[in-house]
DNA sequence: GCCAACGTTGGC
DNA sequence: GCCAACGTTGGC
């Protein structure tokens, strides 16, 4: 059984362009429980996902991504010359997981928020929802082939 | 273990 | 730039 997702990004700092032009790519610096939790917990290799622009105009669904690996020691946590550094991961015990995630697919057209939003089959949808500050996100299969099917 | 203060996210 | 939502921190 395959599970789903959906992760944000701000595509100023990395977009599904990127994505794409890199073609995989470590999903590091992440630092919030839950959110590691999904990844550490939930994500399993083939799992597919759906890449999300956050903070763009106007901030929409662009593509899939899929999980290529298990969870593993998010190194950015350790240096602590990087932006992400947190002083509570040592390499002892490190807190912070990421996954590599791969492209798999720009969408042709882009599925907006409000799109999102005004799409009753998309009731109840982590990211439509009002405050919805989650990185990674579950997401029901139903529900990302409907997006899918949007972006056609 | 409570909770106020604070910081961050992210849509608008 | 505003502000609601909400996670984290730290004093008690």
């Amino acid at each position: 059984m395959k599970n789903y997702w959906l992760i944000k990004s701000e595509p100023t700092c990395y977009s599904i362009d990127d994505l794409k032009r890199d073609k995989k790519t470590a999903w590091g610096g992440v630092r919030n429980y839950q959110a590691r939790n999904f990844m550490r917990d939930g994500m399993k290799v083939g799992d597919l996902v759906i890449f999300y622009h956050s903070s763009a105009n106007p901030p929409s669904a662009v593509g899939v991504a899929k999980v290529t690996s298990p969870s593993y020691t998010d190194a950015t946590a350790l240096d602590p010359k990087d932006d992400h550094y947190d002083p509570k991961s040592t390499k002892e015990n490190p807190i912070w997981m990421q996954v590599d995630v791969a492209f798999a697919e720009k969408f042709k057209n882009p599925v907006s928020i409000s799109l999102i939003k005004a799409n009753p089959r998309l009731k109840g949808v982590p990211v439509a929802q009002v405050g919805s500050r989650l990185s990674i996100q579950p997401l029901l299969e139903k529900h990302f082939e409907e997006i899918c099917r949007m972006s056609k």
